[in-house]
DNA sequence: CAGTGGTCTAGACCACACT
DNA sequence: GTGTGGTCTAGACCACTGC
């Protein structure tokens, strides 16, 4: 591979006389430059969530580099878990569809037993309403002030007791037609629907954790008396791109479960 | 590298009709094995925090393996945050001594503001002595019941308002001699002090983390009325090989802080 | 300049899954 | 068996650092 036609390094070799140029480098690797390609194909549609990608001599063969540069492509990808390797089989577009991932973004764990011997959570949709966005809301969404957001507000219980009351706010546009039903006739965990049902798969997400006091409303909801210290999880995900896509704030109840964390 | 003298499969090409081990395949790809005896030159010291470990091709040399396989072995420990890499110069064993990497596992971040524009925290040192572990902290710490450990007291502020009150226990034999002096008199984070006096590098660690009400003996040391909602953290750190070498548990204020998490 | 990590390639072979 | 990802190697060249 001489040079690939989608190789730009900076620094031309024609006129060395030219402004120099103060600004960056701006030269990446070309395996990141598969990456991205890769990761445009990923948002176009071209795989969709749980699709298996082409192998890796194909997708070396579409983009004019060796396989290696590709297989390192393919490794950050993977590692984060924006695709899954299955050796034998393939690489497939990673998903919140399968039983291992299910509930990768929710860290409330019961403080006694094994993870999730606990039965599945039960939920009740309190309100699900299309709404002009407050300003802080459009802030961190990226929207307008007034631009149209979907609201949500549920609680999870675990075996008949709440656990977690939380308000959800979604861009208007891309989660269209998103109803209290679609919501309450769906089992199975909440970012898998918005990938089959609106195309949005969720690939990261900033949490921010404070400890707070159950307020009048919140409290009966979540059965404790009002004061009683609670968690409140203020999460912004984000699908391909770094693109803010949920704004969602939980109170979750820490009497019987924890934030679980790992720090490295 | 026809079979590098530390490789071992387990289905040796002798004896097909040996006992068929139904145990586990017990393979491991080289660059893992690699990455162990990395790892166990880490641990026995040979290189401490800091110090620049041997070059690709030299530990290539060392090991009898190609310079592409110790590479990978180095890429994972790099990614693990063991080992860090610095082009041009070479590979360090990281260390909690840098500013970059200062304080690398504490979350709890100012709501307004830059990351750290904070001044410094101001330490104060409450309790530092000696002790029996008791049941819950031997078992943690994988000590005995009764083992000397080491209990430490202190509270964090920042510009004069405590925000972080936590208390640690330590396994005596290998922080033997450390004491209230030796805290006080340190500026810079605890961990690189571990480092350099006691030769203990903390690697990783995992948190559980409530909301819990100020307690009368914990509010006055934070500056808040009992009853007040509080993060409480606890923290379980391991050094290398996942041995347990602290147990902390935290008290954070966050009504002007929160705790950041990022999910993947 | 020499020494280090970083990238890219090409080919061989292994392990696994399906058919 | 065929096709997939996984490992290992060897060599070339690039980019950065410091003498």
């Amino acid at each position: 591979m001489a040079t690939p036609s989608h190789i730009s390094t900076a620094s031309a070799d024609a006129s060395p006389a030219e402004a120099p140029d103060n600004t960056a480098p701006a030269f990446s690797p070309l395996y990141q430059q598969i990456k991205t390609l890769i990761l445009r194909s990923l948002q176009a549609g071209e795989w969709k969530p749980g699709d298996m990608i082409p192998s890796e001599f194909d997708l070396a063969a579409r983009f004019r580099v060796s396989q290696g540069t590709v297989r390192k492509a393919i490794d950050e990808l993977a590692t984060d878990n924006l695709l899954v390797r299955r050796q034998g089989k393939g690489t497939f577009v990673a998903t919140h569809a399968e039983q291992h991932t299910q509930y990768r973004f929710l860290r409330l764990l019961p403080d006694t037993g094994t993870l999730q011997d606990q039965g599945p959570a039960e939920r009740r949709i309190i309100e699900c309403r299309r709404q002009r966005a407050p300003a802080e809301v459009a802030r961190q969404l990226a929207l307008r002030t007034g631009d149209a957001v979907l609201q949500v507000k549920r609680v999870l219980a675990f075996d008949g007791v709440p656990a977690i009351l939380e308000e959800l706010w979604l861009p208007g546009v891309p989660f269209k037609g998103l109803t209290a039903e679609t919501l309450a006739d769906d089992k199975g965990p909440m970012y898998a629907l918005f990938e089959t049902q609106f195309g949005v798969r969720m690939v990261r997400a900033v949490e921010k954790i404070k400890a707070v006091g159950a307020d009048a409303e919140s409290a009966p909801l979540l059965g404790v008396p009002a004061g009683t210290p609670l968690l409140s999880v203020e999460r912004l995900a984000f699908t391909y791109n770094d693109e803010p896509m949920e704004l969602r704030r939980g109170l979750y109840r820490t009497d019987a479960r924890h934030y679980r964390n790992e720090l490295s």
